[in-house]
DNA sequence: ATTAACTGTGAACAAGTGTGCACTATAGGG
DNA sequence: CCCTATAGTGCACACTTGTTCACAGTTAAT
């Protein structure tokens, strides 16, 4: 047989894929049971205890992985951004694809992030601010926004994060919905980034 | 006794009363169960057929509930406020006194919106929808923003909205916290409040 | 080759779950 | 005063749930 090691790793993740399979189906993470998410990765309900304490260590755990797709979004959006003509359209647009593409992900995450024990809305929030401090970080190597001090700077990360994140949860609902309200979404969002980046610019320190 | 219908009312009062108190332990709703509702309500567990189908019923008929508070926050705002000086950091003051004051509605609503039931999600989705159309009809009163035109009206609502109900999240989990982090957060809400409606006024149509 | 460590098994338990059914008590109309 | 509609009861059933325990098979180190 293989390695032990990765036969551990294996079972482990069909354990993990089932949770998110659970909520791919509609259902709320909380009403996961260890039983059932032991079922569905085809093994014996105590073999869950094997890999982890209980279902919000798992959770966690999904979270940690969630992480790494937040990552690799930010990475694929940075790449393919070579002028900055335009950069709010074009980063919606990879955005969004890059949502329906990963659904279940971010169906998780808006999900705990409201309804998930206070650990793990602890923990998708500080993933979040790492976001909004990469988003800063972005902001001053290009240069913008120059007319506002650190603490204004956070202030407007946020609320860019927030308005991605609730419009996130419109998209969700909308993702296998006719293109044209897909491409009315993208057009939304992108006026409101609009917006918000009007405001600041004008925005004087008073 | 009394009247028979006033001890119907009552004992579905509780029922009612009975979730949202699992939702202010910390508790999700969907992990919520009929007999475990029942008990709270210090009532059988078949007794609660006698007033709703299933807990999907019982969710939905909070959101109505939830309805009369939305509105009865609007009107509290709208009394208080007579000169448009302010009128952003106003509104956020007495928004935060509010929700503090009704914090189980709010921790309802905003676990509902994202892990609720379609039927619930789509519920809320049309309560937030209603405030947004109040909103544009109220800026059409004051005169303000009369440069955009109704779509561009309706995105700025929607953002407004957004941005609230994002930071509505953050606040249920500090409203315990000390009142300087209160502060900190209210002026947070009210400079992003700020940002949306300068970058608003400075839209040009193109 | 032997042994120790470890992943997964299967049975078992007490507790909790949704829901059907026959019932009791009583309020309110006739 | 009687009678019916009905809010709430109590019991029953078949499941599902978390967790424990002793066990089996396999891998990796000795």
């Amino acid at each position: 047989m293989n390695n032990r090691q990765e036969r551990k790793l294996l079972t482990r993740q069909a354990l993990m894929n089932s949770a998110l399979e659970w909520v791919e189906e509609g259902q709320h993470f909380s009403s996961l049971s260890i039983r059932e998410v032991a079922k569905r990765a085809g093994v014996v309900p105590t073999a869950f205890y094997r890999h982890f304490k209980d279902l919000d260590d798992l959770a966690l755990n999904l979270v940690d992985e969630l992480s790494l797709v937040l990552r690799q979004l930010m990475r694929e959006v940075r790449q393919n951004q070579v002028t900055p003509t335009n950069i709010i359209r074009d980063s919606v647009t990879q955005y969004c694809d890059y949502v329906s593409r990963h659904k279940v992900f971010f169906q998780f995450m808006s999900q705990s992030m409201t309804g998930g024990t206070n650990t793990i809305r602890q923990a998708i929030r500080s993933e979040l601010q790492y976001f909004a401090k990469e988003l800063v970080s972005d902001l001053q190597r290009l240069n913008l926004l120059s007319n506002l001090d650190a603490t204004m700077m956070d202030v407007v990360a946020d609320q860019t994060i927030s308005t991605v994140a609730y419009s996130t949860i419109q998209l969700l609902d909308l993702a296998d919905a006719s293109s044209q309200a897909r491409k009315d979404f993208e057009g939304k969002l992108t006026r409101q980034l609009q917006i918000i980046y009007i405001g600041a610019a004008a925005w004087k320190t008073s």
